[in-house]
RNA sequence: GGGUGACUAGCUCAGUUGGUUAGAGCGCUUCCCUUACAAGGAAGAAGUCGGGGGUUCGAGUCCCUCGUCACCCA
């Protein structure tokens, strides 16, 4: 074995070898039951970032452990067209070409698309075989494919014929710059510094209103004034009309308990046209509902002698005219809410405008329902709440986009009926006239439409192929929570409404991955951390391992590259520590661990160790604690296999007796057998290479079996043994550093061992190599112990070490007795507890007996360390 | 305004769904290149678990309340 894991030679050489052998495929377990994950699809434009390196490194982890567990785990990968941004990444092309998308008309724009895709659309891809995803790549599937486009097509006639697609006017959010609707899970809201101003609304008869709005431009549309219908200062001018400023158009003043009375001057300007609140408001009191603005935010001719400006100079105007007229008051700066583009950035204008929609609330029932009844279940369940207060306010999707890139409607306008026809194959004719003068709809569907079908569109739904009757319903969908609302409720009511089954029985959210002191990563900031950089300086399973350590379910997590050279050091550990077993393998045979009465003590405490681990580690995956599972496993080898078995068996593996030998690989190589095989999910890469250099089975560890706890290894006396032997051996450690005794100096211990006479008399060894305690004296009551000496106390054992040179008695004392005061404050509490009727009585009975225990190896302690100190005063 | 979560060592986080002197990494102090590993080993300092109240034999963990900070939806 090389001195080191050459990560970069080896990761790429395993990936393929474990791809060309077809394991990444269910076949593998052709009659297993299967466990199924679709991959959240990432944007064919989009590059690795450190939120798809963790939904890989969990997929992969899930998808390897039921792998090697025997499942058939088929991994679906796979992309989405990501109709916004990759149309913005092909119009920038076309630009920087001086051309653009209109100038080169539909056709062309599409076939340019496509060719974008083929050149980098594989990029993604490649990033996320380079962290090891373990995906089907046969199977890989992408939403603007002819299967899926035909998936996307079916589901939406079938809503159609079902009366829950629509063609109509609503409020929508529109984004001027990108030319198109958005839905409303598309916009962020973003406080921003603006201004509040405040302007007398003129009534008819002479009479004025004070109004204040963030936005004067949008008076234009106002088509009320509302007022809090108890509102004492405005009860006179309630049912009189207000008069538009500048244009003069008199509109009603109403009453309304939407009306904050507190905020601004208590009286609301209404426009129904271009504000979601004045919308309802609008609809509650049937007011007038007027457009202002054209698709490109200038005003339109509604604006009276503001048509034709951009909608920030209107604003501009209008105010300095109503200025001029003498109806402002005042502007305030103001801190408000501004809706803002998700892609794009720019300011979304809420508008009424003719688009498609979903009926949504029957779909949204059955989605509550499966939720509800526990037939899908949300990790953490917390979720499970917000999912439900989202689902239970939820409003109808808007569906159409105005671009290009996306899957274009199967609607047909007919010129002569104006009727619309909605079918599966391209007509010829009018569906209700038979007039060929027929067009299509020229909009596309939101990326997120067919999204949504991902689960079973993958497997080739609506057709009942092979692979939708085996693996659907899928197991798990495991996804960040920021797309709980835009994916997750989508593919559930999608996948109830279609399949008439759940889409998958488990929703595992992760949080969201954010700089080391919890700021989001961005690009302006200067903290992104880049997964691939990452990967090339301490490997994929350096990655892997701080992201599926670091976070627990649907918490963020703070990443920092301190965490990741943690992993790689980790890894390197595991590395040496398999080294250094495999340096000692020559002529050894793999076989099984003895029985325990064939092994000797050190070995019966490592492997109860161990399968306590393996329990403990089942546990937690049962429950989906990937994170603390790993934690233990680190702990485990690091802090209990290193540090201390590995050491002492150094003293069977170069010693003679040839049986302690054998028995001693038996179980260094069964303790990393099987933390090889807990480790798999997480690092594949290092625990693959390592399990080849040791030989241990026939298989790649890829295909192993996931470790069973074996309940004969566990072993309450061994560790209890040896739990004594290593405080003695901290205790010498400790008193050898205090006294500041050279490492290298052998060192001789008269040791009075209680009642462990035979633990210590078989153990002697361990000291020799643990502290350097080469000789040692067990005293059997009689003898007299040396003056000059440190004493250490492990439960009824007193070790002295004679160190007439460095030992100050006055030191001695001192740290005798605070140890005495340390071990007397114990005992007094413990007692308490035990004088306690109600303890005794009504805790666990296993609880009550560890402190009985705990009790009766503080006390023996504290009187082995009285004497020593009467001794000492003697 | 409605909802969700967080608050534990100087920093970043764990803490098995109540069991008894709270754990890790980084950082800090001291020592050590001992033939698996300095990407390492040994010893150590460091926390009234945001404040207050309650339930309980027992609370970092459950309940109430207050505070601060995030996020989501209006």
């Amino acid at each position: 074995m090389p001195k080191t894991f050459d990560f970069a030679t080896a990761e790429s050489r395993l990936y393929t070898w474990w791809q060309d052998n077809g394991w990444f495929k269910p076949e593998v377990h052709p009659d297993a039951e299967p466990f199924v994950i679709s991959i959240p699809p990432p944007n064919v434009t989009g590059a690795l970032h450190n939120g798809r390196a963790m939904f890989v490194s969990l997929e992969d982890l899930m998808i390897r452990y039921e792998r090697m567990r025997g499942k058939a785990s088929l991994w679906v990968p796979g992309a989405d067209h990501a109709g916004i941004a990759t149309q913005l990444r092909v119009e920038n092309m076309l630009r920087e070409e001086g051309t653009s998308r209109e100038e080169v008309g539909r056709e062309e724009f599409l076939r340019r698309t496509w060719e974008w895709k083929a050149k980098y659309g594989g990029r993604i891809t490649e990033q996320l075989r380079r962290l090891g995803a373990s995906c089907d790549w046969d199977r890989e599937r992408f939403t603007l494919d002819n299967g899926l486009s035909r998936t996307v097509r079916d589901v939406f006639v079938t809503l159609w014929e079902q009366g829950l697609i629509y063609r109509g006017a609503r409020l929508i959010n529109w984004s001027p710059g990108l030319q198109t609707a958005v839905s409303d899970i598309e916009v962020e809201r973003v406080e921003e510094n603006g201004h509040l101003y405040f302007f007398n609304y003129p009534v008819e008869g002479g009479e004025s209103i004070p109004v204040a709005t963030t936005r004067p431009e949008t008076i234009l549309g106002d088509t009320a004034v509302a007022v809090h219908p108890e509102d004492e200062r405005y009860q006179h001018l309630i049912g009189k009309n207000a008069l538009v400023p500048m244009l003069d158009r008199p509109i009603p003043i109403i009453a309304d308990e939407y009306v904050d009375r507190e905020f601004g001057t208590g009286a609301l300007k209404i426009t129904p046209g271009h504000d979601p609140n004045d919308y309802e408001i609008g609809q509650r009191h049937n007011l007038e509902f007027i457009n202002i603005m054209n698709r490109d935010a200038t005003l339109n001719e509604n604006a009276g002698p503001y048509a034709g400006l951009d909608r920030f100079e209107a604003r501009k105007k209008l105010w300095a005219d109503m200025d001029a007229a003498g109806m402002v008051i005042e502007t305030k700066p103001h801190t408000h809410v501004v809706p803002r583009a998700q892609r794009g950035g720019e300011i979304v204008e809420p508008l009424i405008s003719t688009q498609w929609f979903v009926t949504i609330h029957p779909l949204a029932e059955r989605a509550i329902e499966a939720v509800r009844t526990g037939a899908i279940k949300i990790v953490p369940e917390h979720f499970e709440k917000v999912y439900f207060n989202w689902m239970e306010n939820i409003e109808d999707w808007c569906i159409s986009r105005q671009l290009w890139w996306g899957h274009r409607i199967p609607a047909w306008y007919c010129d002569d009926c104006h009727e619309i026809t909605v079918v599966r194959e391209d007509p010829t004719e009018c569906a209700h006239c038979g007039s060929a003068n027929i067009h299509q709809e020229e909009d596309v569907l939101d990326t997120w439409f067919s999204s949504g079908l991902w689960p079973f569109s993958t497997l080739g739904w609506p057709e009942e192929t092979d692979d939708f009757k085996r693996f659907y319903p899928t197991s798990i969908m495991e996804t960040g929570y920021d797309i709980l609302f835009f994916w997750v409720a989508r593919m559930i009511m999608m996948g109830l409404w279609f399949t008439e089954e759940v889409p998958f029985h488990t929703v595992y959210l992760h949080g969201l991955v954010r700089d080391e002191h919890g700021k989001k990563m961005s690009k302006s900031f200067g903290n992104v951390i880049d997964p691939i950089e990452i990967v090339e300086k301490y490997g994929a399973d350096a990655l892997r391992f701080t992201l599926l350590t670091g976070s627990t379910p649907g918490n963020d997590m703070n990443l920092a590259e301190s965490r990741i050279e943690y992993s790689r050091n980790f890894g390197n550990k595991l590395w040496q520590m398999s080294r250094f077993t495999w340096s000692n393998l020559e002529g050894y045979t793999p076989r099984p661990v003895p029985e325990r009465d064939q092994l000797d003590l050190p070995q019966r405490w490592i492997l109860s160790r161990l399968h306590r681990l393996i329990g403990s580690a089942q546990r937690l995956f049962d429950t989906y604690q990937y994170g603390e599972a790993g934690r233990q496993i680190l702990e485990f080898l690091w802090s209990e296999f290193a540090d201390w078995y590995v050491e002492i068996s150094k003293n069977a593996l170069y010693g003679d007796d040839v049986k302690a030998r054998e028995s001693t690989f038996d179980t260094l190589v069964h303790v990393l057998d099987n933390c090889l095989r807990l480790l798999h999910p997480y690092i594949p890469f290092i625990t693959e290479e390592i399990w080849h250099y040791l030989s241990v089975g026939d298989d790649p560890l890829i295909l192993a079996e996931w470790p069973q706890q074996d309940e004969r290894f566990l072993d309450d006396q061994a560790e209890t043994e040896f739990a004594i032997l290593m405080e003695l051996v901290r205790g010498i450690r400790n008193a050898r550093a205090e006294y500041k005794v050279e490492p290298s100096r052998r060192i001789s211990a008269l040791i009075d061992p209680g009642a462990q006479n035979g633990l210590l008399d078989s153990q002697r060894a361990i000291f020799a190599r643990l502290c350097n305690v080469e000789q040692i004296t067990l005293l059997d009551g009689g003898q007299a112990t040396p003056e000059k000496a440190a004493t250490i106390v492990a439960a009824d054992v007193t070790a002295y070490l004679p160190l007439a040179d460095l030992v100050d008695l006055d030191a001695e004392r001192e740290r005798l007795s605070g140890e005495l005061d340390d071990l007397q404050q114990q005992i007094v509490r413990t007692e308490k507890l035990l004088q306690n009727d109600n303890f005794v009585s009504k805790a666990k009975p296993e609880v009550v007996q560890r402190e009985r225990d705990k009790l009766d190896a503080l006390t023996a302690s504290r009187q082995s360390v009285e004497e020593r100190l009467a001794a000492l005063e003697g």
